[in-house]
DNA sequence: GGCGATTTTGACAATCGTTCTCACTTTGAG
DNA sequence: CTCAAAGTGAGAACGATTGTCAAAATCGCC
């Protein structure tokens, strides 16, 4: 069978399922190993980094870039969505938008472009952390 | 005065610029090295990366991420805008839409983020590339 | 429960884009 | 011209990610 890349169920796997799940925020393949380290689940940083692929892959997980290139990972709905995302404090909020969705589309269409994709982060203060920094 | 950084201007800036000004699509800067060298221009790593990033923070030039991370640039209009790129051949557009800004604006809003700002980018294939890998 | 084929793991090396270092060169104001 | 300030570049350093490969874990089967 080809198609579908089903790994065999291991201990380290599920680790690192069960910290994203807990982690509520974009976060490192590097910070991950160092947490499930700490609390004490012995855990190859390779293998961090290939349970990760993984679930990018079967669409469990988002990953994008911070602006210094280093990939963030988090474990979001499965549906089609964008981001909110706190510069400050890493908070991140799920957003939608049909309406830029068939903007995208369209605006693809008119210049005879196909089999059409996009990415769409929003970056800004939120409001814990406007209060704070003031 | 001072004020804004400006900085000496040098050959091997105004060759980044002007190559840069000849290439109608992203490009990394180890491709552009390669390229000034090519064409007879010594130029070292480290200046290439330098004129990039001056020009960047000048906002004469657009810089995005590859999907492996790699940094590549473009010499693009000064104001606001997207681009549409072709997965295949890399051929750009740059794309303006003013209902997704304002879009953005108003869900960043809405969940009380401030200094709000964004990323957009469409992929897809070109019509030219369609129909050549058909 | 035990066995062997197959997959996963993990310590470490290797890769690769990017930045840093620092002696040398270029620039430009006086 | 002269000199201080800014720019350059070869190579070292860096940090995130991927490759290597022997040891360990998993699964289908007896
Ligand atoms: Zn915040
Ligand atoms: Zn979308
Ligand atoms: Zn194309
Ligand atoms: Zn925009």
């Amino acid at each position: 069978m080809s198609g579908s890349s089903t790994r065999r169920p291991t201990r380290q796997q599920a680790a690192v399922a069960a910290l994203l799940e807990r982690s509520s925020d974009f976060t490192s393949a590097q910070t991950l190993h160092a947490r499930l380290r700490e609390s004490g689940d012995p855990i190859g940083l390779a293998t961090v980094y290939r349970a990760l692929q993984s679930m990018v892959e079967a669409g469990t997980v988002d990953v994008l870039r911070t602006d210094d290139g280093e990939a963030v990972y988090r474990a979001c709905s499965t549906h089609h969505h964008h981001h909110l995302v706190c510069r400050s404090c890493g908070r991140t909020v799920e957003v939608e938008g049909p309406a830029v969705e068939s903007w995208a589309d369209r605006v693809a269409g008119e210049h005879g472009f196909s089999d059409v994709t996009h990415t769409l982060e929003i970056f800004g203060t939120c409001a814990a952390c406007a209060t704070t920094s003031t």
